[in-house]
DNA sequence: TACTTTTGTGAAAGTGAATTCACTTTCATT
DNA sequence: AATGAAAGTGAATTCACTTTCACAAAAGTA
């Protein structure tokens, strides 16, 4: 009832955190226009004024997640200063990120990504390489920089990162929340710590 | 057309069958009853003589495919040799059946499972949770046997375990098949073999 | 062969969801 | 205030499913 009207732009962005956040809570399958008009406020064919279809909103969403995703890993550096727990501070940084937003990874490894039409795929596929190769590069600069890291795999990182973040997705989804995240973390870590650290880094 | 009959035993284990084939090609998301029915060879309403629903079937599919991986896993031992090649051929048994049967990991990885009923994520966890203990106690298995591998960290193989499974899962998903699953787990396994074996194991 | 049970068929009903469209309301501009 | 463009509404449409049901055909059994 409230004929609150808003502009497209903003309206575009509200429409699509909505859509994010029923990501987070049931999954890309669980969106339904009827569901994102409701939570917006407005009547689902008043979507279509901002988006052409379901899927282009879902593309879309795709699109700013790459952008956000690129501007959050490009912040992130190593502070060289004790290369071991600069490498787990970005990790912890990378843990509050997906906690912060739970929806990015459920949208980015969705089974609406990964069985999506081949453009689709194209585009998650760009943002998974994108992402991976920005984490190599802040590995490679901290290996280069500090005098410690010289036995480091800066692809290891990348690697280790991804995994992290689907292991933690899956078992964080699968067990509702009752898993503590934070402990969660701090034994991958142990494990992933080791795969990255050279052996008189770990000493 | 073909008025072939079958027993309800053999008729639901082809349903079965063919539900996680198009679970591959498709995820879980892309079955349709029209489907199966389809390449089974029947109408769709038939499929309700063999199974309740098609929620039901799934499950069914979930249950099955529980007691082959657990099967498969119990196959699985280390023969105590060199441990650092026995540990690697882990792995490749584990990437070739993950290859043969690549309904599996999309049905358990899938969205459905993860965002399904509560009872649905019970039988995934369940199913992810078993895998992983058998995992962790063949790795154990293999640490008090053999006299290289003490330093080992059996969770860790485990956790390796899976998040290569979803790691290489994706990456082949989406790069539709183009990305060599053999390279993509040699590389894999560079990582994965720092951060399981000790210091001395390696060299 | 006759009878019963089981499996398969085809049409139809029921569902839930995306999308279209003619119409209305709001807002900015003049 | 008048006008036009943009945003919102509600009803109707379409579509792809799943599921039900009465009937037919096959297999098993006596």
């Amino acid at each position: 009832m409230s004929k609150k009207r808003l502009s497209s732009t903003l309206r575009q962005q509200q429409i699509l955190d909505t859509t994010l956040e029923i990501i987070a809570e049931k999954g890309v399958g669980g969106v339904s226009t009827a569901e994102i008009a409701q939570r917006v406020g407005i009547v689902p064919s008043a979507l279509y004024r901002h988006f052409e279809s379901k899927e282009a909103l879902i593309d879309a969403l795709l699109d700013r997640t790459h952008m956000i995703l690129f501007e959050n890993v490009r912040k992130m550096t190593l502070k060289k200063s004790d290369p071991k727990e600069d490498l787990k501070s970005l990790f912890l940084l990378h843990l509050e990120f997906i906690r912060k937003n739970p929806g990015m990874p459920k949208l980015v490894f969705s089974d609406a990504a990964v069985f999506g039409s081949p453009e689709r795929k194209e585009k998650v596929l760009s943002i998974v390489k994108n992402y991976m190769n920005k984490l190599t590069e802040i590995a490679e600069m901290g290996r280069q920089e500090g005098n410690f890291l010289q036995d480091i795999l800066p692809e290891a990182v990348a690697f280790s990162m991804v995994s992290f973040v689907q292991y933690v997705g899956l078992i964080s989804n699968l067990s509702d929340g009752k898993t503590d995240l934070g402990e969660l973390a701090e034994q991958a870590w142990g494990y992933i710590e080791r795969a990255i650290l050279s052996d008189h880094d770990k000493g």
